[in-house]
DNA sequence: TCACTTAGTTCGGAAACGCAACGCACTTGT
DNA sequence: ACAAGTGCGTTGCGTTTCCGAACTAAGTGA
């Protein structure tokens, strides 16, 4: 087998997201799509990637729900790929990456695009909150829990297959 | 050129954040650590990884200043690897996958592992805060600002290299 | 001396990537 | 009418990376 890395027998929720935006480029594509690129030849220019990777990439995200592909145009056919609920919810992730580089990579020096909390102004820093009590949490405000009937992300994933 | 993914030439904190974690394997590789796990033998029994690999992704992440090599026994030399303050602070990017795989991914069904918020008692359910004012963030409460002088991820990273 | 531990390194083959060229179904310009 | 252009991929080939398994290296304990 060649670049695989097949994390299917794992049963843990980072393993499972990572079978879906795991694969390089992958995460720019769903970046590009939060700042409105929706079609093959925008993003095939603005990332530069192998345009036959770019098409697995986006067959990829459309079967696993993250992108949805909308008719433009009928003759000729042509579709765009738009983000779905699932996908937008992925901005978290995407901002959160963005905060580790900006403070950890970028640093003091400051980086080439920030984001700006329009209501408070300030540029975002952002914080991991729980949902439930809005509280800032640190690891060591977690407990991890395993619970019982485990399914391994292979498991998981198949239903997306089958959709 | 085979499987590189080069976003070197990009101007982005999640194109340089992906540059230091992007590699398969190299998230799951800090997954564990956070779990205790700081021997090679460890990693490379729970997570199955090519032994090279599991070497290659090592050796890019103390690199990278993300774990740091500490000797643990000399005569044999052996080192463990642990993680430093820039990757410790990587937990907000775990979490948060973890939060969208559970939510997107296991949905109902319930994941393998939860985490429970100890203060408030609940499964976390993380959101992104804003650092200044603590309010939970979305994407429409953003303004995107490009600043000038943009350095590349290769620029950016160079630093790292030459430590 | 011989097994055993720990941490890698080396080697062959398979899979994925990068690049460039090509295909296809239309549209537009002359 | 015919050539050129556009949008979206697909195909083919060469290279890189990954996987798997065997092997090395440096020591420990029996």
């Amino acid at each position: 087998m060649g670049r695989t890395a097949d994390y299917s027998n794992e049963s843990c929720t980072v393993a499972a997201t990572l079978e879906v935006i795991g694969d390089p480029w992958t995460l720019l594509v769903i970046r590009d799509a939060f700042q409105g690129v929706s079609r093959f030849e925008q993003w095939q220019e603005r990332l530069g990637v192998a345009r036959n990777v770019l098409a697995a990439r986006l067959k990829s995200l459309v079967r696993h729900g993250v992108l949805e592909p909308q008719v433009y145009s009928e003759r000729p056919l042509r579709h765009e790929y738009v983000l779905t609920r699932k996908g937008k919810d992925l901005y978290t992730v995407l901002l959160t990456m963005h905060g580790w580089g900006a403070k950890h990579l970028y640093g003091e020096s400051g980086a080439g695009v920030s984001f700006v909390h329009k209501s408070c102004g300030a540029e975002l820093d952002p914080k991991l909150a729980c949902g439930c009590c809005g509280e800032t949490v640190r690891p060591r405000d977690l407990e991890i829990r395993r619970i019982a009937g485990l399914r391994t992300v292979g498991e998981v994933l198949a239903k997306d297959e089958a959709a």
